[in-house]
DNA sequence: CCCTCACCTTGATCGAAGTCAAGGAGGCCA
DNA sequence: TGGCCTCCTTGACTTCGATCAAGGTGAGGG
């Protein structure tokens, strides 16, 4: 949730005190002296736009914490079509202890710094220390709660709903990150090209386009350029989304 | 995944060390004392088949695991357009220890019995007692790549796979509760009615029944009455599925 | 400066699934 | 035994989003 205002190399981030995500990530209970046991295991990885950090049925010896930049997770069935199922933003964890192999491709949308640690210290570490269990637990059950709103979308959301509740997302989470309140006139960039949104939402890349320019026509948004957009009532979007009101929605 | 063979009133179940879910729900990993603090906490409830058992938006002041029958976890639109995010089966756990109010509809398809603990008493047995916490990740973990699984499938597959895919998957289930193995002539009853089918897949219910009809002419599958299914040849019901060749499922 | 390539838009057409409507089958109760 | 129910099937038609196809836009490199 929380991004770097200026990016780090590895380097720079030698100290877990001081990491922009120690408050967020896996390690976010520890205390001091373990935070010093996982400092020693942990090591930072960078992978630049458009790579993939992981493929589907690799072995993985080691998991991670996204600690800049946002990567997916994506699913394919034999014939292409693929699905993201998943949005790794800074905190997220990637991996899971006790599985071998990874079950998706995860791919740097933007420039990504990873926290890695090998799998086995890391497994061992989390017998000893509850903190990173419950808080691993926590994130999980917090994922598992977004994964199912988005069934929700796929299975019973229009194409301009669907669209409607992307930008919404990102909207609410631009805003978050940069303690705005989210209410009208919201200025953010889109992280995500025509196909990622199309491939997390169900749809075509031509629909997405289509119902971008739809919403942009029926001034629910304004575009400048391609990726920037501009929400002047916030609830005249969420009216598009088909949630009610409140509409608690994804990580 | 393991049903009781002979339905158990709430009575005849007051040991923990003789119930049919003890080694895989969310106490799988305790030990005999931890078992017996933990009795202390629990009481059972029935439920019929059709009660819902949680509404969403109400205050849940229980979390429990579910010891027989089949329930599910709905969300619904404003305009009444519902998406099944889930289905519960022997040992699965509902709620969530840290959360006041239900995200989602619980409802039982078949009779249910829970066996249920104060949110309090469970919560803070979670603190004293890293098994409960470890099998609860790990049981979240499972159901985060059955969602993800079922991601894939609302977003990406045709109507008929999608139906080949659910009674794949129903019949690997009942394939595994009866120790018999996923081959050939497979015979089981669905335990969803044809709304609930399309619910859970994304689709209306005239699609289901439709697509049933269709797999049945095609004769990957047959039909005796409305609900009993035979399977003659579980590799041509594979193919119908859209996934690659293992295509690793849910719960 | 212009070329190229990645990304995006728009149009025309098609088809899968939704919608609306009618009726069948079986279980349950009076 | 007959008359509900609920659950399911099938048909006719419509519609939303996919597909196929053609171009537009803008950033970066030669």
């Amino acid at each position: 949730m929380i991004a770097l205002a200026h990016a780090h190399s590895p380097t720079d981030l030698p100290d877990c005190t001081d990491c922009p995500i120690r408050h967020r990530a896996v390690c976010a209970r520890c205390e001091t002296d373990e935070l010093e046991r996982l400092e020693e295991i942990k090591y930072y990885r960078t992978y630049p736009a458009g790579q993939t950090l992981v493929w589907a049925g690799d072995r993985m010896d080691f998991v991670a914490s996204v600690v800049s930049g946002i990567a997916t997770l994506t699913q394919t069935l034999e014939d292409g079509r693929t699905q993201m199922v998943g949005l790794l933003l800074p905190s997220d964890f990637v991996g899971r202890p006790g599985r071998d192999v990874a079950p998706y491709d995860v791919v740097a949308t933007t420039d990504v710094v990873v926290c890695c640690f090998r799998k086995r210290p890391f497994e061992s570490m989390m017998e000893r220390t509850p903190h990173i269990g419950q808080r691993l637990l926590e994130m999980t059950l917090d994922e598992l709660d977004a994964a199912r709103e988005w069934m929700l979308l796929l299975g019973r959301k229009t194409a301009r709903e669907k669209i409607a509740s992307l930008i919404a997302i990102i909207a609410r989470r631009d805003a978050s990150l940069n303690l705005r309140p989210t209410d009208d006139n919201i200025q953010f960039d889109l992280p995500l090209t025509r196909e990622a949104m199309a491939d997390y939402l169900g749809l075509t890349l031509e629909t997405v386009s289509r119902q971008i320019t739809a919403l942009r026509k029926s001034e629910v948004i304004s575009l400048t350029g391609k990726r920037h957009i501009t929400i002047p009532n916030f609830d005249r979007l969420m009216d598009e989304t088909g949630d009610d009101s409140d509409g608690g929605f994804l990580a």
